[in-house]
DNA sequence: CCTACCGATCGGTAGG
DNA sequence: CCTACCGATCGGTAGG
């Protein structure tokens, strides 16, 4: 928190109690929560007002609209999700080290706000409507902007000779993949796995090398 | 469809036309795609109705609440998966080979059965209270009996030498995250990304033999 | 930030 | 499979 490269999408979330937090912050913070345990078509105003502490009528001077509220939450979520994944990408590292901080960025947004991990995963479908288009054209654009920077460090990479030279659109796909998958556990609820840090590093070198191994003079 | 292996969860599903299927089968086919797009909560018995072509009324006919319509929904999918993928677990060939025909399976399944897989990730926390609980409880069992069915997988490959050895634990849990990020691809609407079948392929070998590459000697 | 209220729609039922 | 209807709750507004 001292240094806060990374800082969580407004101030106090999830570290401050909610008694210190103004009441735009505990609005979204409810918001976020709520969404996330059931659904943005499965919260009502009323819901997220009782948790806020106030009446429903009020959070409309805050939002104009249960929609806008949303896409502010994933506007922050997908910063938030920006910050903590592309800072590993720019170190003065060789390629391995910089996914690997990647991949570690990815995992300690998702451990740190799991609720807006959540809220930019609604992009995928379960959002019908006019609502559902803003929702996924966001998303999408962020998603391939990630996308070209992380084929853009594999080329760089295969000029290095740091990986099999390839096809770095496929290799980006597989790595993205990968990561996608480790986000997805940490979202279920109570069945998801949430590896520690040995555990992330033991499976990113299992990953990174391949499941097949390494065969010395094979 | 004329070896059926893997069968669609319900007859015709995704095969026929509307009108040739029962008004159940019709009524399964149109809460699973208003589910996967709208979400559960945004989506109301009277959409449902709506294009099946009846009145919401007669939908209770056939289940007596939308929560039990939903399970069944759930149940149908989570058996449709099991199929799809396990099956290709079974066959006698090298380990590489069955847990390839693995991901093949999962993906086939997420090609012809698009909104069942949608459905079933709902237990991600989209869906609160007690139905929430449920959704997640059906989910979690058959997770985990996959997971322990991979694990075990692993191990015969590391006594078998195609894998090298290691804790089959973390070496099923790499597999299953690129899995699932593979899956995650065919869920979203329009930015998905869908590999065809030699990407996947392609994607699979980088997979298996790791990003790294095999270094000869090395 | 509140009380009071709006029309619309929700999941579900009665009765046929 | 229908018409007709139930009480509850929805997102949002007026006015202060």
């Amino acid at each position: 928190m001292s240094e806060g490269i990374e800082s969580p999408a407004w101030p106090g979330a999830g570290v401050l109690p909610p008694e210190a937090q103004s009441t735009h912050d505990r609005l979204l913070t409810a918001a976020a929560s709520l969404f996330a345990e059931r659904g943005f078509g499965g919260t009502s105003m009323a819901d997220i007002a009782e948790r806020v502490g106030v009446r429903k009528a009020s959070l409309y001077n805050y939002y104009p609209s249960k929609d806008e509220l949303l896409m502010e939450l994933l506007r922050r979520s997908l910063t938030a999700a920006n910050e903590y994944c592309l800072h590993g990408l720019d170190a003065p590292a060789a390629v391995e080290e910089r996914l690997w901080r990647y991949l570690r960025g990815a995992v300690r947004f998702a451990r740190e706000n799991g609720e807006l991990l959540a809220i930019f995963r609604l992009a995928a479908g379960q959002i019908g409507g006019e609502l559902g288009e803003r929702v996924e054209r966001a998303v999408v654009t962020q998603k391939q902007a990630q996308r070209r920077r992380l084929e853009e460090v594999f080329r760089e990479a295969a000029a290095a000779g740091e990986v099999t030279p390839g096809d770095p659109t496929q290799q980006a796909y597989v790595f993205r993949a990968f990561v996608n998958g480790v986000l997805l556990g940490h979202l279920d609820c109570h069945c998801g796995e949430r590896p520690d840090d040995e555990c992330l590093c033991g499976a990113w070198e299992l990953f990174w090398n391949g499941l097949a191994g390494r065969r010395e003079g094979a």
